[in-house]
Order: C-alpha cells, then sequence, then structure tokens
RNA sequence: GGGGAGGUUCCCGAGCGGCCAAAGGGGGCAGACUGUAAAUCUGCUGUCUACGACUUCGAUGGUUCGAAUCCAUCUCUCCCCA
C-alpha cells in the first residue's frame, strides 16, 4: 500500500515523500505522461534518467489498444512496458469530457477513436481495467466538466463524480493497487468545498483535483485550489491533475499541490518549443539558426550536455525524429530539475525566496 | 537535320480571354499547445505612401474594351527519330 509522509511545511506548501510498491516518490513531484504505456520519443531509461520515478498511462487508450487483458497476460504495465518506476493510470474520465460521448448515471457511451466502435464505460468496468494493468496508482472514473461550464453543470458533474467514487471503491480491490478520489466542482468555490467534503468522507488513499486547466483562467485555478487548501486533508497526497507549465507548478506548490501531471512538455517538445529559466524557446524559430549554445547552459540534461540550439532546430525543421527526442528529454529534464530545487527550497524553508526568484527571471 | 512536348509567383505544379496577385502541395516566417484522437493545429507568405494602387506567369511585338491564357518572332528545356 501507498504511504505518504508530510517531512516539512512551509505555508500550504508541503515536502513530502510517497512510497509505493514500485518506487519512493520525492514530493512535490511532476509525472510525465504516457497515455499509451510510452512517454511519447523516449525510452523508460531515459525518462528514469530525467528524474522521473512515477509516469501516468491512460486506462481509455489501454484499454483500446492492445487491451487490458493482455498487458496483464504481459505481468501488468510495470512488466509490459519496461518501467521500473511507479505509475499512474488515469481512468479515462477526461477522455469522457474531451470525446463528448453520452453519459448516463451508470456510465459513459463513448466511440473509440480507433476504429469507430461503441464502447461502455461504467465505474465497475474502468476499475477492472485499472486493476488488470496494475499501475501503483489507480483514478476513479470521474466526470470532468469543461473551464466555461455553467454552475448548473459543475454541480451535476460533481455529484455524478461522487456517486462513480462510491462504487468504484466498492470495486477496487488490489494487492498493491492505490485508488485516488477526484474532486470536482467546476470554478465555484462552494461546489469546490462540497466536492471535496463528498470525496474525502470516502476515505480515499490520496485525492486527485480534476476538472482545473481545462480553459478556465489561471487565476480561477489558483482561487479554486485555495478553497480547497483547509478542506482536504494534511495527511494525504494532493494531485492537480493535468498541471505542467513550470508557473503552475510553482503556484501549485504554494497552494498545497503534491502532485502534478501534464503532456505540456512532452508535447511542446514534438512542436518545437523548450523550457528555459527565463521562459519558454521556440526552437524552430529562426533566430536560433546560427545560435550554437546549449537550450540551456545551466541544465544538465543529455540534450544540453552535448547539443546546439542550431543543431537541434536543424533536426526539428529536418523532420528528424532526434530533434523531438532531444527536447523531450530536456523539457522533462526541466521539470524534474525545477521541482528539485522547489524540493530543497521546501526543505530550507527558503520556499518564499526561491518563488520570488522564480517569477523574477521566468517569462509566462 | 526532322517530329513532338514544354517554359507560371522561393520550389513543384494547376490555370488556358474577364470571377487571376493567380488553385493545391512543398519550403519559409510566425502563433497555439496544460488528467495526449497531437512529430499536431492555425495564420501569413509579389511590392507599396495599403479597404486602394503598382509590378508579375521565358523575351519582345501584336490582336482585343480586356491576355498567364490568342497570334508572330526570338530564346531556352525535355522527349522521339535520323
Amino acid at each position: 500500500m501507498l504511504k505518504f509522509e508530510v517531512l516539512n511545511k512551509r505555508g500550504s506548501a508541503r515536502r513530502g515523500r510517497v512510497t509505493t510498491a514500485h518506487s519512493v516518490i520525492e514530493t512535490p513531484v511532476f509525472m510525465p505522461v504516457g497515455t499509451q504505456a510510452t512517454v511519447k520519443t523516449a525510452t523508460p531509461e531515459e525518462v528514469w534518467d530525467t528524474g522521473s520515478r512515477i509516469l501516468l498511462a491512460n486506462t481509455y487508450h489501454l484499454y483500446l489498444r492492445p487491451g487490458h487483458e493482455l498487458i496483464k497476460k504481459a505481468g501488468g504495465l510495470h512488466s509490459f512496458m519496461n518501467w521500473g518506476g511507479s505509475i499512474l493510470t488515469d481512468s479515462g474520465g477526461f477522455q469522457v469530457f474531451s470525446l463528448a460521448p453520452k453519459v448516463t448515471d451508470e456510465g459513459a457511451h463513448f466511440k473509440s477513436h480507433i476504429d469507430g466502435s461503441s464502447h461502455f464505460f461504467t465505474p465497475e468496468k474502468v476499475m477492472d481495467i485499472e486493476m488488470a494493468l496494475g499501475a501503483d496508482i489507480a483514478m476513479c472514473f470521474d466526470e470532468c466538466s469543461p473551464g466555461d461550464a455553467d454552475y448548473h453543470r459543475a454541480y451535476n458533474a460533481m455529484n455524478r463524480t461522487r456517486d462513480w467514487a462510491k462504487r468504484c471503491k466498492d470495486a477496487h480491490h488490489h494487492e498493491y493497487q492505490n485508488l485516488f478520489g477526484i474532486v470536482q466542482g467546476g470554478v465555484f468555490g462552494d461546489l469546490r468545498v462540497e466536492s471535496a467534503k463528498q470525496i474525502t468522507d470516502m476515505d480515499f488513499v490520496g485525492y486527485g483535483i480534476g476538472g482545473l486547466s481545462v480553459g478556465e483562467p489561471k487565476e480561477k485555478m489558483y482561487e479554486m485550489l485555495e478553497v480547497l487548501d483547509p478542506h482536504m486533508p494534511r495527511e494525504k497526497p494532493r494531485y492537480l491533475m493535468g498541471v505542467g507549465s513550470p508557473d503552475c507548478l510553482v503556484e501549485g506548490v504554494m497552494r498545497g499541490v503534491d502532485m502534478f501531471d501534464c503532456v505540456l512538455p512532452t508535447r511542446i517538445a514534438r512542436n518545437g518549443t523548450v523550457f528555459h529559466p527565463e521562459g519558454k524557446l521556440v526552437l524552430r524559430n529562426a533566430p536560433y539558426a546560427d545560435d550554437f549554445r546549449p537550450i540551456d547552459d545551466t541544465c544538465d540534461c543529455y540534450a544540453c550536455k552535448n547539443y546546439s540550439r542550431a543543431y537541434i532546430r536543424h533536426l526539428l525543421k529536418a523532420g528528424e525524429i532526434l530533434g523531438i527526442r532531444l527536447t523531450t528529454i530536456h523539457n522533462l529534464r526541466f521539470l524534474q530539475n525545477l521541482m528539485a530545487d522547489i524540493r530543497v527550497a521546501l526543505e530550507d524553508d527558503s520556499f518564499d525566496k526561491f518563488y520570488k526568484d522564480f517569477f523574477l527571471k521566468y517569462k509566462i
């Protein structure tokens, strides 16, 4: 079972440690996303070398292809993809929201994005799949309302998430896998508080904060985190789902978040953008054509230690695979270094200074 | 030497009298990307003293109210036969 220790606190921010059956995870932590049991372009070893100790994978995608039974047959996700760290599986709740299928109290009907075939997810079905996948942490099947959802819609999604969480908990039995509940409530403070009560009353191992970073202004997201802070148990990990820009990570930690995941670093890497202490660099742009410096001369990643901006830009422009591999490795390492720096600052009780210094340099 | 097909905006390539500053690709230049249907998507890409004007479709000359589109000559490229 999962163990969570809070090692140090500074206001709402906390420095902690999650221990799962597969690894020790120092928090606050950033978790790279490997939807289809792979962090796109990088080998598990390369991902490990960026400092990552826990990855995300997606129930919806792996159920469709190659199928959870096959992964179970392979000995579970860790074995199937040769990843020695921990894994968290997202439930497919986000797809329910983004693929806009028909949702009833019973579950969600949707059509496969691969072949158009019809499928039906219930909380029980999702638990079966997640247990078969065998990640260290499984997420409840929830309903995620979009950032512009009105009160009524957010309210309904919140209550459905509560009902489904109950059914998930009843259906979930696993030797080492841990189930996290998910708080919803849109951008409405009272709903967030109510959702936090509904979900934490069920006593999960940890809590996802869902339905944020889905199109609402950042300020709303920060506001919701502040509203939630006093209503979530301090002794359990909090996971802000889908958040991953450097500024949001720092802001999230300040508001008490322990875990983050996001496709942003890997996606923008594939689209030619890299993180830098002063902001993002669109490496495929013309000014880098003859810029022979590393992406970030303070970075210790494989890309920065060996290659220039000009070379990587050339690879990106030429459509060479190595280009997006290098930018992916850099962006992951950048975020892992950022999180490591945050953890040190929390240990040293210097997070306020860190926060100030970070935003002095980093242009959003 | 004979016969045939062609030369279009950075490149390839449509257009074949007006609706053409000229389709569509590519390339180039930017922008977006936050629980991944994403190595994706979107915009711009002749010049300017810009809701209008000017210069472009091998060159020159012509026909026409009007030509990238028709005619003549020149020039270059490719293919076939000698």
